[in-house]
DNA sequence: TTATTTTGATATAACGTTATATCTATCGTC
DNA sequence: GACGATAGATATAACGTTATATCAAAATAA
């Protein structure tokens, strides 16, 4: 077992100095063709990679952007992902993702380690109830960071989110066209922003259309929760017609519990859901669902991130991403 | 702005030495109380935190694992990820996520930035058809790595796998015990060395009960997938009975596609699964399947690559996970 | 008493890079 | 042939830690 070469080993390996070597590695300054291959070839040979945190700790340069989400099982977010990588990748940049399950304990922890290992800039879902604490501490590192889909409430990070007010208006106002008057906002949790913008939209349209009564449901945005919450709300509220859900996934658990009890998504109850996973266009019967485009928020949170790290002064940036009603089969005219 | 505190900042706002205050930060050495709570009250007022890479490079230790997996999204490797996450969490070390989209391209990049950045291990999922150049890389710089679900044709690494053979040779032996002679191992790619386990142990039941021919149909393992090729397998196949698939995804797109065609899974094709994702037991019919234990699966990795950085010329282990049948709605007896 | 250990702190060097300044040939110019 | 300019290399210091050696003062032992 040999010992990991350092740019000392490779310098005597090539016969030249070490900021030669240094040089030749990173294409920088003033080196002869000769000295150059000399150098490249003894690398090659050593199997020489340079120490990154060397390197960084030098130089002041971080080539490491970490993502800090809170469900990284999540299909939407996978998108969002790639998006970011591909961007990222090109100029140079690795992007790991830390996990924060939602849960602000986790969450810390993991923003303490990160701080610790210094990297170049965060892009962060930030868990329900982050303290205020944690904000701070992100503020006294300076880290060049951008939100997304949640935003900070004590602090202004550059955010980048969905057009959730105009999504759920407009899909609440498709329901109303339908004929529809007993719609039901269906799941997400109490203290989310996010849901409170697409209640905003909800309400703002049944505003125009002269209806008062407003039922929102409060239940988790996976599928079990889905299947088991329906039933109650249907007993609480059996005029209901039709649902806008705060998500794909207990808007198919819904369909699931609906078509249990016989009764038929569309037919017997509008379903109208949000994010259009793959699992939407496949579900029987097809989900109708508002799209985001998720890969093209990664590419702007990629190029919003890398401004930030340019300038670190520069005002704060906040942008929305489009979204689109999809109508497929569980939405039709109230009977 | 202030500038970054650093030991050396800190070391002055308390009054004394630099490695009297690194001390005091690690707890180790000789300290009385009294300096020990005037460094302590100097790093809160300064919201000091040390420069990881620092540190890192002068004491050798590596505090940071990365786990390098094919699918971020796919729900089994999520529970793989908080069971190792848990794990390491609790041993001070922070697990950070990349995504080689099976892809051997980003694998090889993401690999490069990771030896770069000097982390203390990898857990790692092979890409399909990794080069050997890749694993030549890895072994050079001496990375304590750990493999699972996918082995390494070129190199013996820790591993953790599952019992592939002993799975398929279950739910197989079920399916004959039913009555099914005409069963078709449907999905995977030629390549997977996984799958190549699953079939094996799929054609000994076979031949134990005197069954000469098999089919295996290539496939992705997605959803969609199932939905597209289930009709040209039956084309192709028409007296087929059972089935079974390389993963739930492309089951659950088997039952849809052939539910399309008002068959019901189960009466008409006995299908079965492999993963129990949430959605099996979710479906209507509700999928039966090969049930795998992700979570303490992720907690094995984490202890593995533990051993393998306190010792790291210690012999390679390998371990297999149990797998367990799930008999749900979509096996019945042939007809 | 003197020698010895223990306590609590510090001085110094090192980890592997890169930024900056410096140095020596060689070149072109008049 | 003397001059400055330039090409191509190198010496040195610095990034922020921690390991090791050292040191003075206090405590203990002989």
């Amino acid at each position: 077992m040999t010992k990991k070469p350092n740019l000392k080993t490779l310098a005597q390996a090539a016969g030249v100095s070490v900021p030669t070597a240094s040089q030749v590695m990173r294409g920088t300054g003033r080196i002869s063709e000769e000295t150059r291959k000399k150098v490249l070839k003894a690398a090659e040979r050593l199997h020489y990679v340079p120490d990154g945190r060397a390197a960084s700790m030098r130089s002041g340069e971080k080539r490491e952007i970490g993502m800090l989400i809170h469900r990284i099982s999540n299909p939407f977010n996978a998108e969002v992902i790639s998006g970011v990588s591909d961007h990222l990748e090109g100029h140079g940049y690795l992007v790991s993702i830390l996990d924060s399950r939602d849960d602000v304990q986790h969450q810390k922890k993991n923003l303490e380690a990160f701080i610790r290992s210094s990297r170049g800039g965060l892009i962060w879902v930030p868990a329900h109830d982050t303290p205020k604490t944690t904000i701070d501490m992100l503020r006294t590192h300076s880290i060049p960071t951008v939100t997304f889909l949640r935003q900070s409430k004590f602090a202004q990070f550059d955010h980048i989110g969905l057009k959730n007010t105009e999504a759920t208006y407009a899909a609440t106002r498709h329901l109303i066209e339908l004929g529809h008057r007993r719609i039901v906002y269906f799941g997400g949790e109490p203290h989310s922003d996010v849901r409170q913008e697409r209640i905003e939209g909800f309400k703002s349209a049944l505003k125009e259309y002269g209806i008062d009564q407003h039922v929102v449901w409060d239940a988790p945005d996976d599928k079990s929760s889905g299947v088991n919450e329906l039933h109650q709300l249907l007993n609480q509220h059996p005029d209901t017609t039709a649902l806008i859900c705060n998500g794909d996934m207990i808007a198919l658990g819904a369909c699931f519990a609906l078509q249990k009890t016989g009764k038929a998504p569309g037919k017997d109850l509008s379903i109208i859901g949000f994010d259009n996973v793959q699992d939407a266009a496949l579900a029987t019967p097809a989900l109708s669902t508002i799209s985001t485009h998720p890969y093209e928020l990664g590419t702007l949170l990629a190029k919003t991130i890398l401004d930030r790290i340019a300038d670190p002064l520069q005002p704060v940036k906040t942008s929305q991403i489009e979204t689109q009603l999809i109508l497929r089969e569980t939405t039709a005219p109230a009977t």
